[in-house]
DNA sequence: ATAAATGCAAAGCATTTGCAGTAAA
DNA sequence: TTTACTGCAAATGCTTTGCATTTAT
């Protein structure tokens, strides 16, 4: 089942599906190519690079972590996927293209999505003469798991984000 | 002049100024450390740990690159520098630590703080039972400078960036 | 047949760590 | 004097690159 589009044709190609679209462009589908396709379509795990590699490679002995991060590279330039820096340590790409926002539980670092648009005007005197095009807003907060732990351990690390 | 707090006494302190305050943490303020945190205090150019280094290693001919990380960790873990996540190849330092956004130029990367409030809430259905505590807007554009130069020579490169 | 993609290994960076010597306190 | 900090170099971890071989088209 479709979820994220990701499995679709691209907005410039002439027929349906990822292998015309691929093809068209001058590059192959293979087969490791439509199984991470396939892993990152409708995921909504933020997944990192090593984390697509372990998922796939029981399926394809020798797959290998390049390979992973050249389509990861493919996708993410043509607009198919977003890279995230949420994270400080390492990438983790989002199938879902639509501008959205994202949700971080300060304990577990799980991230969710916020699918909807807040009108954000920034005061003129504070914009500097910039033109804006977007934004992306991040919350953090504790995740129903997390707050009920903190609950139990009454308290818990301190983190210095908003 | 004082301008981002970095110079002054941390708030359980019992006496003003940096000195006094890293010694009541059993901690020492050297020559380096105090450079750093001069450097660093009211600085709005967001730097990452090499620009910290690369602009003090002239006044300190073998400043190690590990003394700049050992700090910034330092007044990163005591909450006094805020380690922004928004580059995905290096770390960038914000002296700001008032909950605060960015503006952050696609064409030249430069980030701008936006000082400024936003009333956000996430409608209950999509919160998810998370408890939210705060948030950090990027908002994405042109400055005013990279405005000129689109305009000069009629386009540009693309970005997938809200 | 022809390009492009693959896997592997080596290289590249940013960041961290280990440690003997140095300097705040 | 004591203990933390320093610089250096080595190590780590994520990501990228080079290249001979394989594979989609």
């Amino acid at each position: 089942m479709e979820k994220t589009g990701l499995l679709q044709k691209e907005p410039g190609a002439k027929e349906p599906g990822p292998a015309r679209t691929w093809r068209e462009l001058g590059l192959k589908l293979t087969p490791q190519r439509l199984a991470i396709l396939e892993y990152l379509d409708g995921n909504t795990a933020h997944p990192a690079a090593e984390e697509i590699f372990a998922a796939l490679s029981g399926r394809f002995p020798g797959l290998s972590l390049a390979t992973v991060y050249n389509t990861l590279a493919i996708l993410r330039d043509r607009g198919r996927l977003l890279e995230l820096t949420i994270d400080p340590s390492k990438r983790r790409y989002d199938p879902q293209v639509k501008p959205h926002h994202h949700l971080i539980c300060l304990s577990c670092k799980r991230i969710a999505d916020i699918e909807h648009t807040f009108a954000l005007e920034i005061p003129g005197a504070l914009r500097m003469g910039y033109e804006i095009t977007g934004n992306q807003i991040e919350f953090y907060g504790l995740c129903p798991d997390c707050k009920k732990r903190a609950k139990r351990t009454g308290g818990g690390g301190h983190v210095h984000r908003p």
